[in-house]
DNA sequence: GGGCTGATTTGCT
DNA sequence: GCAAATCAGCCCG
């Protein structure tokens, strides 16, 4: 079974130890797997984002450490999870090491696992019927919905059962796919850093 | 497909 | 109080 494969493919905490913007960009095509008391949902990251250091005026860092941005400062590897906008959640991997706040947004997922779950928690409207699953993941708002992450997660070790990210097995993987490097989004500073990239053509990008 | 707008909570000035 | 690493609904074409 393809979720045994992924639990023994889990990428090493050396991965995360290293500039975010080398974890950003080797990051797409890998899979984010979510295992909840519900079931098990996955898929392949597809979009990130990388925020880096006090320097950045659009990391939460820049404004120093408060109790919610406490977890960048944390072991790279972990999960920052923290909730915006009134009604969302982000995840983000803290990365570079311990004491330096850096992190790499996960904002789009190309659903692999765990399809009838994500729809079942990502339901809007029942006269509305489903969305069509490349829309099911393709926001960082929305990427935590399908795979019902919350606050709970923060701080946990995305090497830990629940939450993990994992290298596919050959046969499993993403098409060989060219990346796209530009600025980020949703953001009122540091607008000129071209710290995003995504999968060229995937649907599951929230913007192109 | 694209643009505009209200929703709704938390954390910090 | 207000801004926020957003989303969905609604209108338009």
């Amino acid at each position: 079974m393809l979720l045994a494969e992924l639990q023994n493919h889990k990428l090493p905490a050396e991965f995360y130890q290293r500039p975010t913007l080398e974890i950003a960009l080797e990051l797409l095509g890998k899979v984010l797997v979510c295992v909840r008391p519900e079931g098990v949902a996955a898929g392949y990251i597809v979009e990130t984002e990388a925020y880096i250091g006090q320097d950045d005026p659009a990391c939460h860092a820049y404004k120093g450490l408060t109790p919610r941005n406490k977890t960048m400062w944390g072991e790279p590897g972990l999960a920052y999870v923290y909730f915006t906008y009134g009604n969302h959640w982000m995840l983000n991997t803290v990365t570079e090491r311990a004491d330096y706040p850096a992190a790499a947004l996960l904002r789009g997922l190309q659903p692999l696992l765990g399809l009838d779950l994500m729809h079942q928690r990502r339901q809007l409207d029942q006269l509305k019927g489903k969305p069509a699953d490349y829309k099911l993941a393709n926001g960082p708002g929305k990427l935590c919905q399908a795979l019902g992450i919350t606050g709970a997660l923060n701080g946990f070790s995305l090497q830990s059962e629940e939450l993990f990210i994992a290298n596919p097995p050959a046969e499993a993987a993403l098409p060989p796919f060219e990346v796209v490097q530009t600025t980020r989004i949703g953001i009122t500073r540091g607008m000129d850093s071209p710290w995003r990239y995504y999968v060229a053509g995937n649907k599951s990008v929230s913007k192109t």
